[in-house]
RNA sequence: GCGCCAGUAGCUCAGCUGGAUAGAGCAAUGCCCUUCUAAGGCAUCGGUCGAGGGUUCGAAUCCUUCCUGGCGCGCCA
């Protein structure tokens, strides 16, 4: 509707240049608004105040040469000046109720558009170390980043997600030495317990299943413990593979799934982290002291050098990640956005200026990054911080199992990245006008039960029956209801391109709000077939919105609660 | 000290590529079930948009200084 209207003030536009009340340079960038404020019509546009300087005119007196030159059309039912010189349009009955008509013929499409006309994106969340549970900020890293590819399919990208994995650097090592340490017998308040040991109880989980030789299928690992206490070597194997597969339940329990497990390992074995170095080192950006090398970032932005092999010879985990940003360019992904923690935002800068440094022509801004702020979890008002297995953090098991995947995955998404966020799990276990995912879930359920009812009452109702029939929308409650339903693909697509999910959370309830109005003041089942069947038709078009978006959330429709 | 993120109603947060009288939910108060699920609806109350300057027709939104909170500043990831 806005594209609509945009055109018909950009041939108005046209219009006034022709008749010499604007110059012929006229540079109009057409914005149109959703009006807060129902007096003020369905949409307005401020085109008359930006342009008033070009015109050498007062805003007002433009406006209305404006609407004089607008063009007829049925959609616009009357057009008002108002204030310092908004032009604002009130639509036709008929073209507030199209809106259902689309959605009832594009169905699970509506919302969807082709901006990304196929390019390829790929999206890099969670990438936890396997070294324990997920816990709750993973959590939302899933969410988020499961809902980012979602909104990118929508928007006509070809997605890819991956999970990357350290499965090879000090913190592995820290790991086998604490299974070790549990094989042997220790427990962390041991004297003898490794220093930075990992202290969780499912680090003798690990351990007793390593001695009793157990065999771990993970989705990229199989390994059997070989029970040898002293083979450091064969420990870590077993334990990477072992939490693996903890994770992987995970993430199956939360419904996030990718389509790549990338590990880190992997770019030693190719050889891609020696060739990295070697590249860096001949584009002359390297320098070594103290018995290490060093790259120059600080040549590209950053605030200090960084250390890139250790005097003692290994590498950093800098320099894979190097290496692995370079392997995604070479696989041809012109869009990258990486979802991490925003613990991890030091390493934004670094990886961007290694890249630049390989002088590939790799983008300076690339990749993109979605940075999320803590989790904190509250229980009976005070914030909880351990959980059994893990002892230290929350896990995202502990929160599924208890408040479900749904609630989970809503609150962990609602949000703005951005904002520290606060998990009530009173609020999310609360099934009551408290909780906005049921609030939601319940918009849609009741769709589904009016149609149960009306087949109950050996009536039935037809998508074309109702198409005729939407003439019969105009009651206030209707028009609010359509004009929120038109909204659903701006929502979408500017979720998708902002890399914001959280708003398409926002619309739902919103949307769920208006629909839920609307069936307290004017019941749907009523004896007029015309009505009837009008009225089945928008509430057909909210269950189809609401489950469109739910399932960019990746949370569940029910047809019954 | 430096960098990133945030500061909007009692609470949790939207709005931030500048637009009209700053929104929603919860909490508080008062209403609505012989009517399609009350897991719902209606109404009232509630604000110096952290503070000060600046930019302009117009600022919660942009610039700047300061204050407060979180995170980071490893030859850890």
């Amino acid at each position: 509707m806005k594209q609509e209207i945009t055109q018909l003030i950009e041939q108005a536009l046209d219009a006034l240049v022709i008749q010499d009340h604007l110059p012929a340079d006229t540079q109009a960038k057409v914005q149109i608004d959703r009006t807060r404020d129902k007096s003020h019509g369905d949409l307005a546009s401020n085109i008359a105040l930006t342009l008033a300087k070009a015109a050498k005119k007062n805003p007002r007196e433009l406006a209305g040469l404006i609407c004089a030159a607008l063009p007829e059309s049925d959609l616009v039912a009357k057009t008002e000046i108002a204030g310092p010189g908004f032009i604002n349009f009130f639509l036709t009955d008929s073209s507030s109720q199209s809106v259902v008509r689309t959605i009832l013929e594009r169905g699970a499409a509506f919302g969807h558009s082709n901006v990304g006309a196929g390019r390829r994106v790929q999206v890099e969340f969670v990438s936890a170390n396997p070294t324990g549970p997920l816990h709750v900020g993973h959590g939302r890293g899933a969410a988020v980043g499961d809902s980012l590819c979602r909104l990118m399919m929508a928007t006509g990208w070809n997605v890819a997600s991956e999970f990357y994995y350290n499965d090879a650097g000090a913190q592995i090592d820290n790991l086998a030495r604490s299974v070790q340490a549990r094989c042997n017998g220790m427990d962390p308040q041991s004297p003898d317990w490794p220093e930075d040991g990992y202290r969780g109880g499912y680090i003798s989980d690990v351990a007793n299943a390593y001695l009793a030789g157990d065999t771990i299928d993970a989705q990229d690992q199989h390994v059997t413990g070989a029970a040898d206490v002293d083979d450091v070597e064969a420990i870590r194997q077993f334990a990477v593979a072992y939490l693996r597969r903890e994770q992987d339940l995970d993430l199956k329990a939360f419904a996030v799934h990718f389509d790549l497990y990338f590990l880190e390992s992997s770019l030693y074995n190719s050889g891609a982290v020696e060739q990295t170095v070697q590249r860096l080192i001949e584009q002359g950006h390297t320098y070594e002291q103290d018995g290490a090398l060093w790259l120059r970032t600080t040549d590209f932005g950053d605030d200090k050098d960084r250390v890139m092999r250790k005097s003692e010879g290994g590498y950093t985990y800098f320099l894979p990640d190097v290496a692995y940003h370079l392997n995604k360019w070479q696989r041809g992904f012109e869009r990258v956005i990486n979802e991490q923690g925003a613990d991890h935002h030091s390493t934004v800068t670094r990886v961007r200026a290694g890249l630049q440094a390989l002088q590939q022509d790799i983008p300076q801004g690339w990749p993109d990054y979605v940075l999320h702020q803590m989790v904190t979890v509250m229980r009976d008002g005070e914030e909880v911080k351990i959980s059994k297995r893990a002892g230290s953090y929350v896990t995202l098991r502990d929160l599924i199992d208890e408040v479900g995947r749904d609630a989970t995955r809503y609150f962990l998404v609602a949000r703005g990245p951005s904002s520290q966020l606060t998990f009530d799990i009173d609020l999310a276990l609360s099934q009551s006008n408290d909780n906005p995912v049921y609030y939601i879930q319940y918009a849609h359920a009741r769709v589904c039960s009016i149609m149960r009812k009306l087949e109950e009452q050996g009536d039935t109702w037809s998508i074309e029956a109702g198409l005729e029939s939407l003439g019969q929308l105009t009651e206030d409650h209707e028009k609010a209801l359509m004009r929120r339903l038109d909204q659903f693909p701006e929502v979408v697509s500017h979720a998708a391109e902002n890399s914001e999910p959280h708003n398409v959370a926002n619309y739902l309830r919103e949307l769920a709000g208006d629909f839920h109005s609307w069936y307290n003041a004017h019941k749907t089942l009523v004896d007029d077939k015309s009505v009837r069947d009008a009225r089945l038709a928008l509430s057909e078009a909210v269950r189809q919105v609401i489950n469109n978006g739910l399932d960019l959330l990746g949370v569940s429709a029910p047809e019954s609660m």
